[in-house]
DNA sequence: CCTCTATGTTGACGAACTTCGAAGCAAGAT
DNA sequence: ATCTTGCTTCGAAGTTCGTCAACATAGAGG
């Protein structure tokens, strides 16, 4: 259930990754694998189901108390969780009866550093 | 040309703006909001466009240098141009016959710190 | 005035997305 | 084994998106 066949913005990639976005032109096959991520973060329910995920204390957090946030049916958050999931935001794991979901911290950072101009150390928001 | 419709995360929001997406649970109409600007980078052709415009040392691009980039036709340029300006990504001024498109940093910034975790104070990409 | 070039706008069409109900699967309880 | 609960997958309906051709507009230069 974990392993994900999309590698957006792999570690192994040629030129080190992402020479910065707003410094240097994008090349299509990088815009192409960017815009994937950006995609999964352009619907208010995957926002909003991210950030449940990530701001918990805990680190996870079960879908039983993802669904009852939303006026939507079950199988929608779950393919929203999917779409999430493929860009490489968030990770999941079968518990027993329960599907818990985490953060994967590595891919939000990756989008800040390459959203941060040279000159603006970008400090977390109020 | 310049004024548009969209305030999308104004600095005039109720609660100092956006509690940080990755710290405290987003509200809907917040993540509405956010999801407009996210989705907008949410296409191939519109990262390729935001990183040549602000990727350029003068600050600023005219429309003659971006379409040629690409292959589309011009029409669907100006229209991935005016959905990057309608988020808030980008502004753009006519000058005789040219018009000339720049970055408006404050919103990737917000985004930048939107997506920095508390801990993580983001460096900008390699 | 008219023409030419550079951009933006409109209308239309196929592709992709969001959503749901129904069905399927996995694990615990009886 | 069977039932129940939690979650995912499937198939279909309605909506939105990306694209182009055609048309409209703005300014420069006759």
């Amino acid at each position: 259930m974990s392993k994900q066949e999309l590698a957006v913005l792999g570690q192994d990639d040629a030129n080190g990754c992402c020479p910065g976005l707003l410094t240097t032109p994008l090349g299509e096959e990088q815009a192409v694998k960017l815009a994937k991520v950006f995609k999964a973060l352009g619907d208010p329910v995957r926002l909003r189901l991210l950030s449940m995920i990530a701001s918990r204390e805990s680190g996870e957090i079960c879908v039983c108390d993802l669904t009852p946030a939303f006026d939507l049916s079950q199988p929608t958050i779950s393919h929203h969780l999917k779409l999430l999931r493929q860009a490489g935001l968030i990770d999941c794991e079968r518990r027993g009866t329960w599907v818990y979901y985490w953060l994967l911290p590595e891919m939000t950072d990756k989008l800040a550093s390459l959203l941060t101009r040279p000159g603006q150390p970008a400090e977390a928001a109020s």
